[in-house]
DNA sequence: ACCGGACAAAGCAGCGCCATATGTCCGGGA
DNA sequence: TCCCGGACATATGGCGCTGCTTTGTCCGGT
């Protein structure tokens, strides 16, 4: 965001990877979810800012207190939904990714997200759509940079070359996503993750129109 | 984003590509640039927003009525200054472009950002650096649209698809550009560009450590 | 093109007041 | 264990008010 307002907030630690779909007790999950979808929920109908607790609370009916001992403020959800919504993403895209030899399958994304417009428009509405591409960004190119460990073409790199060359897929991933959303979606996700997979694997060495069956 | 709040402002319309180094009368250029300089100067000492434009007037010696021939306000003499330096980028990028038949030859951008951390010390402490990359993104995906088609290889492409891989390779670049300023500018910025290079052009499928002499 | 000065309007800091929202804590119930 | 409901001290934010600062515009003059 734009927002420069949260330092010392939340655990920002790097916390991927080491996650199996955790259960965490089916309670747990549900009150978490009812939480973060009624803040989604307001967030149709008022800005951000404009949402008290007390409002959630009352949608997701969850007493205040139990609120508190999952998030630590209203903002906390909100992170909380969107790394929901990215772990649902990198979950999709690894087990797709594993069978098939690409650096990351977006297909699945660019599906996603086509899906989820309506969590779309909340983004831009709250004006956290910067937030998101910002987060996804360092999401993406963490996973890609662990998924480029494992290919044998890129053993060779240097970790910062790894790194480096992370950012830059990772980039392109979420510039090219945060375009084809705020252009009306135009095409097929399949084309855009297709698109996005010949570039990664061939660049602009191969763009043409001539080879179009490189789907997994 | 940072910041929202500049829906009608500016023209941000579509005036890339058409710019012969305009010469815009000396005068006009004095002025436009002591002013500029002078906000970056006082942008060193204190925070954007507490900075008035009476200060960027004494410091440039010009008088007020002339800065409002010239600027609608501070935020746009501030984006000017930004452009400017996309300008001064994109110029050199498509200079030493047009005789290699790379995309974009980022080793002088990297360079020069290196040269004016100054002005990216700036930026941050403006927390305008969101605000400066996304403008650098839709500036450099006009300019590698533009480039994409003079290239033999992308000409096939349809619009869409040429407009889709150019934000995604802008959006690598300004990525990348970002992680690099922001972990202290490891390597070289020659380095930098081999890496940009060999993914435009040929993305993983040649990431090796062998073939390191790619550069202009 | 640029200056210099004047001017209305907008903005903003400070201040007190009050309503509302926040975040914490505890006993009790499934 | 997880969740509820209620109570509580503290923070935050709006509102009215005042006065100073800044903004953005205009115009005659060089």
């Amino acid at each position: 965001m734009s927002g420069k307002t949260k330092p010392p907030s939340r655990k920002a630690a790097p916390k991927a990877s080491h996650k199996p779909p955790t259960k965490m007790d089916r309670r747990v999950r549900r009150t978490r979810d009812a939480l973060g979808d009624a803040l989604v929920d307001l967030m149709h109908e008022k800005p951000f800012t404009d949402i008290t607790v007390q409002q959630v609370l009352d949608r997701a009916g969850v007493s205040r207190s139990t609120f508190y001992t999952h998030f630590s403020d209203k903002d906390d959800l909100f992170l909380s939904d969107v790394e929901d919504f990215l772990e649902m993403m990198a979950f999709s895209l690894s087990r797709h990714g594993e069978k098939s030899n690409r650096v990351a399958p977006v297909r699945e994304l660019f599906a996603h997200v086509a899906e989820w417009h309506k969590f779309h428009a909340v983004l831009v509405a709250a004006d956290k759509m910067g937030d998101f591409l910002e987060m996804g960004q360092g999401y993406f190119a963490r996973a890609i940079e662990q998924r480029l460990a494992e290919i044998p073409r890129a053993r060779e790199l240097t970790c910062k070359r790894r790194a480096a060359i992370s950012q830059m897929f990772a980039g392109a991933l979420m510039s090219s996503l945060s375009w084809w959303i705020s252009h009306g979606m135009p095409g097929s996700a399949a084309e855009m993750d297709e698109l996005y997979h010949r570039m990664v694997w061939q660049g602009v060495g191969a763009t043409d129109n001539s080879r179009a069956s490189t789907g997994s």
